[in-house]
DNA sequence: TATGAATGAGTATTCATTCAT
DNA sequence: TATGAATGAATACTCATTCAT
């Protein structure tokens, strides 16, 4: 019984730890929105969760673990959506869309994480960890469409095409040139899918 | 006499401004090819040019000038570059493919200058003045559609796709993305003109 | 018989208590001869031995009480070596060298803790326990001096003499100095002997 | 003569430059002799010198700089000693022990820098540099030692010796064992040397 | 026009130590 | 007896900017 309590115990403390890991997660989250990523140091971070600087080192290895939880969370998030749209009407396509849409953001942290343009500065393994994840997503695109019965290499190169032409709508929408043109983000990209009759 | 000489002595102290204005700039943009935007410090622009950072204030009003006038630049330079391509075999939209693929660094200074997603820093004044020249050239884009008898309308809104698909499109190839996918950014591009039939 | 069960207790609460405080310092000296003073932290020092940081405060008052007791372990184990030098043929004072050499990095604990030159941070107690233990093994040395006819105060002399003369030779081998000259720290200190006709 | 004043003013300006690096040098050597290596960091030194912390960075590359060029002074004032000791009446190695009574901190520091038993941090560079000069000192005892009809290997021997010895008296001295033994660290030196019959 | 000098605020990270549990 | 959590102070170093000269 002892031994049970224990394990409750452990139970307990390993439910606050998560617990307090997430709140750190969430004032970094809160941080990059009102600060972009530039802003998110560790310093403004731990301001924001209520801590110490050096209290975060308790529950994150430093900085980088912090970006690298909250991209991967990200991506699990947009994996949710993505299959939400595919068992719905909306699609996985137009879903992966409106994820970014309304999460600009994590958009923007997704380049910065994932490294080219600037560099990146996470471990291999994380970015290998990321990259599976969203190679994750883009495979539940793809296989709505070889479902649709597009053959296999076609449907590789259009979801290519696809992330690539929902990625540059949202900078252009998210960067403030979209007004330029007369239509709206989501209006192109729905054009866009109609060109590629799908 | 001695006004035209302080005239003269004006202009010549004009042209001597513009130049060494120019220096600073080429100078800051070997910084930025070199180092990127995190390395492209005012010390480290100073450094390249030639000069003590303090110098650069008499030139430019503080870092953030520097950048937006080099960002004009570009937009400069990439005008020619569709320009050329408008009159020459490849066509004005695959220019501004290449103009981007060949200087990723002056994209990724775009994304950064325009703002919107990370805050601008800009100057209203800056900022519309950039907005005309990028406007500048997606006109002659949008031109060569017409010319090709494409509606005004039509015309807008392709030019918005295509610029977003480019950008995409690069985007994934310089953060190392496009490996996932069977078919090289350029490649993909020429694709998607097909699609359109253009 | 209570009171002999809690004396039972006690004894065995006490040699638990010693075998732990022995564990703790064993894993010190592992830090300190891979990493040296300054990695020697207490949070290494804990992480080596199985603890978390604050656990060695039920064992020790702090850092500097762990440092104390590794040297006066040290000096014991200096002394042990010295005994079996003189009861051996290489003879007490070259037992001294010897030991030294082969443990650099218990030479370099010592003249932190000794404090001097870097401020001590030992206690007076533990430091004139230091004191008497170092004295013990430089008396076998010098029992040896009046052991061969040497008389006391020429020996007391000669002793410092040797010791002084050990430790510059180690201490130039350790940092490389060594090198610059022509012959070995421990062919130098042989020479030294013979010079002393000892 | 405009060229001259500005010849002037450079010169100026260089001997501004040359006494504040001296200011801040002379900052580090009382912050050394005050607090030791381990309270010697570039705040310390910076608060001794009455500046902030990055007004250092003008003057000094880093704290490496600041240490190695401390140190080169040192051996700089060794090397003066030793020769007057030469020319005198003490003679070299005498006049090299009393240095070093006199500055024990700065013998401290070259143990610190010179890097063996505590790792160095030094350039390559600087290290070469600190060991040409001590090289050069222990020089002139050697060449002392030959002048007296030694042959010079056994010179060579001899002079390391000597440094050894010397160093180790220190040490014992300044960690306040001397008193251990009936003989000061002065007397002894000079017992050895006569046993050198020198 | 240019510079040397200087600053205050910022960067990530480590440390010994304390304390409630 | 042990731990997880937390802290304040420290580390070296970089940054854009200012100002007297």
């Amino acid at each position: 019984m002892a031994r049970q309590a224990a394990l409750k115990e452990g139970r307990r403390q390993g439910q606050v730890d998560a617990f307090k890991r997430d709140l750190i997660l969430k004032a970094a989250r809160r941080v990059f929105a009102r600060e972009g990523l530039d802003g998110a140091s560790l310093r403004a971070i731990a301001r924001e969760a209520g801590y110490s600087p050096a209290a975060l080192y308790f529950h994150y290895a430093g900085k980088e673990e912090i970006y690298g939880t909250l991209l991967s969370q990200s991506l699990a998030g947009l994996s949710e959506a993505v299959d939400a749209g595919r068992d719905g009407q909306s699609g996985a396509a137009l879903a992966f869309f409106d994820y970014y849409d309304g999460n600009p953001r994590e958009l923007e942290m997704g380049f910065y994480l994932f490294g080219g343009l600037r560099r990146a500065g996470l471990t291999k393994e994380l970015d290998a960890d990321l990259n599976k994840l969203l190679r994750g997503v883009l495979a539940i695109i793809e296989r709505e469409m070889t479902d649709g019965g597009m053959p296999r290499k076609e449907a590789e190169h259009t979801t290519a095409a696809l992330f690539a032409h929902c990625v540059g709508l949202l900078i252009l929408k998210h960067t403030g040139r979209m007004g330029m043109f007369g239509l709206g983000a989501r209006a192109q990209f729905l054009r866009y899918l109609d060109l590629l009759d799908f």
